[in-house]
DNA sequence: CGTTACGGTGACGCGAACGTCAAGAACTCT
DNA sequence: AGAGTTCTTGACGTTCGCGTCACCGTAACG
């Protein structure tokens, strides 16, 4: 088990983020990347986390909403008490994401439809014109 | 046709907004509610912006983006110039929905697994407890 | 041994999306 | 007429998610 780590700027070319976000992520428990002295190092885990992250961020979810989610993720063998609260957390989290994703279904029916009358709209146009 | 009109008040009562939303969003050009004197009012049409408006903050749009897609939705007899333009434009603002509501679906599934997971852990905790 | 490259830590700046006063007009009720 | 409610327009404040800048360490290169 090779435990390949990335250094920063690999990181960012990997993700396409900047430096300043990758310790911004980290700054706010969303990222823990070992330290070789000084220097940052990215794990499988923080590749993990950072492509959640960034999928979480285009469905406009906060990074603290975020950072919670991630939790989920990660509970290997931690407090029970906690593990419950997450549970139900992550249950309500779920519902938020179905309605979402059937708003969004909704919502791409509807412009679909929009953009045929709309390219309708151009094929009548363009015919007009040829008179 | 009876054109039912909104006060601000009954407005943010509908949708569950502040009156400064409100009025920041008329300021950045995504409502146009007509004036009775100095007041505003809210139309239909409005009405129906502010669904997709709310609906497309949920989806991690910015009020910018929401704005173009708007547009699409209303151009009765615009100049085809820029019809044409708003439409390439839906193009691309339909693949990028799809594409999230495919990582969305992804994600959902993801998430019920790890619940599971999660939840047969504490069935597990119970039954050890009980030892 | 200087300098170039890469990485680090503050600290301040910035655009987006509003929140929060302040001050005044306009209408209603008593 | 006075008080209260609802609306208006500024204008400044705030939070989030980073960008940017200044300055420092250190390892490598010529």
């Amino acid at each position: 088990m090779t435990e390949t780590v990335l250094t920063i700027r690999e990181m960012c070319d990997a993700f396409n983020v900047t430096p300043r976000t990758l310790r911004f992520y980290e700054s706010k428990e969303l990222l823990f990347p070992i330290r070789e002295g000084q220097k940052r190092l990215f794990t499988r885990r923080d590749r993990a986390r950072l492509k959640l992250i960034l999928r979480g961020k285009r469905f406009g979810f906060s990074l603290e909403d975020i950072r919670q989610l991630l939790d989920l993720y990660e509970m290997g063998d931690q407090q029970k008490t906690q593990l419950s609260e997450t549970v139900k957390l992550a249950h309500q989290r779920l519902e938020e994401m179905k309605r979402q994703r059937d708003e969004l279904g909704q919502t791409i029916d509807e412009l679909t439809q929009q953009i045929d009358w709309a390219e309708k709209q151009l094929e009548k146009a363009r015919h007009d014109d040829a008179a």
